[in-house]
DNA sequence: TGAATCTGTCAGTAGACGCTAACGGAAGCA
DNA sequence: TGCTTCCGTTAGCGTCTACTGACAGATTCA
């Protein structure tokens, strides 16, 4: 056993992996996604939002919770009715998350294309480069 | 029932929503992310993978066709090992969801907040004129 | 005050998910 | 050929989760 980045125990960094973890658990589910879709161009009530869906308004009451709790969600209440609206600053841990990930990534593949090229090529040419 | 954009019958969005779908559920397990970040920076053979985390050997195995399914690995065959790497093509498809879910809900909310500076503004003026 | 509306919360259930142990297949080596 | 290594697959189990139905709190209006 190593954990070399397995399991880190940074202090910094545990929030962010916290934050991104909720997220992206709550983007997972396609109805959470749709009621996001929803109410990120116009403000909605919780009716009319369970309106759109064919389960239980129990159902979305908890999906909106969920999106709460993560993050991804401002509520605001109006009467006796309580607005949604999709909060963005919930995805700019996901985003970093998603650009780290996909720069770590394309590096890779870029310069193991390159070894293989390489190696298939010239391997004397790839050790003295 | 209105299903207005809740669950779209679309030809073209329907593929690239189960691919948003599969790569946030791989992506949802703490575990397949710690994964992809050990192979997002170089490749490595199952074996090597496994002694990274706690968990059994059929875990991980799980996990990596899970991820595989996903499309967000790519496996190499060298003998009897398989060799894995982070596939950044996988990504793109999320990043397009994000990038739009992003933009919408911003400029939402940017519009709410201005309306509402708007309407308190016009509330104090009305009231006060 | 009492009725109606809007919404969240609390048990309970069926299905999905992650994990382990046991097994089978493919490749390398004596 | 027989042994070993490396890895995926299957069956089974405990836990988590999305869902439904029933109930309670908050607000508005007659």
């Amino acid at each position: 056993m190593t954990d070399t980045g397995a399991d880190p125990d940074g202090d910094t960094d545990t929030d962010t992996e916290h934050a991104t973890d909720e997220a992206l658990k709550a983007l997972a589910e396609p109805r959470r996604r749709a009621i996001l879709r929803l109410v990120a161009h116009e403000e909605l009530p919780a009716g009319r939002i369970a309106e759109e869906f064919e389960v239980s308004r129990t159902a979305v009451s908890q999906h909106l919770g969920v999106l709460k709790a993560a993050g991804l969600l401002h509520e605001r209440r109006d009467g006796t009715r309580r607005l949604y609206r999709a909060r963005p600053e919930g995805l700019v841990g996901l985003q970093s998350f998603l650009d780290q990930m996909w720069a770590g990534s394309l590096d890779t593949a870029r310069r193991l294309v390159e070894a293989e090229r390489g190696i298939s090529d010239d391997d004397q040419a790839a050790t003295a480069g």
